[in-house]
DNA sequence: TTGTTTATTTAACAGTGTTAATTAATTTTA
DNA sequence: TAAAATTAATTAACACTGTTAAATAAACAA
């Protein structure tokens, strides 16, 4: 009676590796049910006795991908102080994160979600992904006074923005050519952010850096 | 021997106008041969012998698209100064096109373009669309020295960013939940954008409104 | 070993883009 | 004008997608 569960649990980890893999390595616009029938060993159709739909299987995906973005941040900011520069370590690790998984970008959040109207909490985790995995960075800078407590929500929203916006074009357009440029792109944007509130004057040296890159850029679209 | 020229221009309009009002109404996600065909009068199949494909035909699109943005941003834009509350009118009213029409806002930025490798062109034509609708309002500001001339590069990679970073946020996961709070969270980046090097200090009241939508949009995802 | 339930697969449907073969329309030629 | 040739448009078909219903295989109970 036990082994029933066991089995069913087992069944649904083999559909739901493969697609992992799938949505990792090729991302969303290659994945089927054939394809991952195929990789979990199973005919097609037999997905259907374990999960509704594929919608159903690729939800379930979203929490571990987040639990993993989330882990992958961990490690990537380990011996950092409690200041900006942590905080800015936290948000590049998070972009990175998708860089390094451009199909999990697109799940989260190229992919429409209407289709799957009742799932809203997990649309909701990966929502305010970017502002819980940063919590303990923001919270930080807050109670050691590092940023301006009165403009945290504008802040966040203004960090948010740029790190989807600068994902999106570089992702989906190729927009800087170059990981480089988007990596130094994505530093004077954070820095410009940060250094509002205390009034530091941003490096002439970053700003003429990121010109070059951006005027090859307009020439260089591979 | 022209009126075959004539024939398939007018062919070709009818299966471009099927297109755009398609991809205006329902986007992409319900575009498909048979679709454009019904709503042109003619066959499936049809489309082939004037389009290579489904991809060339809505590559078309990108051109006229493009023209209308343009258009509708001088439209809204008309009798305004020369001055940064230009500038960012323009670049409101360039966001407020895609507001309108989602299903452009997926073609330029959401889909993926590798199949039809050889129109680069196009793709560049979408990636420049942002500084080239705004180009006149940017020169304007240069020119009276309203904005630093050094972070120009900076400044507009920084606009580019926010914008569609809120455009995506908002058409594909309804972040903030209102319009109302989009056209807020715009306002009050755009503002600190420009305001860093005219040295303008926020105004606490946007803020205080930002707050507030910021809060209400965390509980009600419709 | 039977009978019954459960697990898995095959067959089929409706949809997609696309190509080849067939019919309809038009134009050229005698 | 009538027949022939060319062009335009449609139907039929293929390979793919997600999904459901029916048929088979496996596991378990009596």
């Amino acid at each position: 009676m036990k082994d029933k569960k066991i089995h069913e649990q087992r069944m649904k980890g083999y559909f739901l590796q493969a697609t992992k893999e799938i949505l990792k390595a090729e991302g969303l616009k290659s994945l089927s049910v054939r394809n991952i029938a195929e990789k979990a060993g199973y005919s097609y159709t037999t997905m259907y006795s374990y999960f509704q739909d594929i919608n159903d299987l690729i939800f379930l995906c979203v929490h571990d991908f987040y639990e993993e973005c989330k882990l992958y941040v961990k490690d990537r900011t380990k011996k950092r102080g409690k200041n900006t520069t942590h905080l800015k370590s936290t948000i590049r690790a998070y972009a990175d994160f998708f860089i390094q998984y451009p199909g999990i970008f697109d799940l989260f959040f190229i992919e429409k979600m209407e289709d799957f109207g009742n799932k809203k909490s997990i649309v909701d985790v990966i929502n305010s992904s970017l502002d819980q995995i940063c919590e303990e960075a923001w919270n930080d800078c807050i109670a050691l006074n590092l940023i301006s407590a009165d403009h945290i929500e504008i802040m966040k929203s203004q960090v948010r923005s740029t790190v989807f916006g600068l994902l999106l074009l570089y992702l989906n357009r190729r927009i800087p050519s170059s990981y480089t440029a988007f990596v130094n792109q994505l530093n004077i944007q954070l820095d410009r952010i940060f250094d509002i509130s205390t009034g530091t004057a941003l490096s002439t040296e970053n700003a003429t850096v990121n010109n070059a890159l951006i005027s090859i850029k307009v020439g260089n679209n591979r």
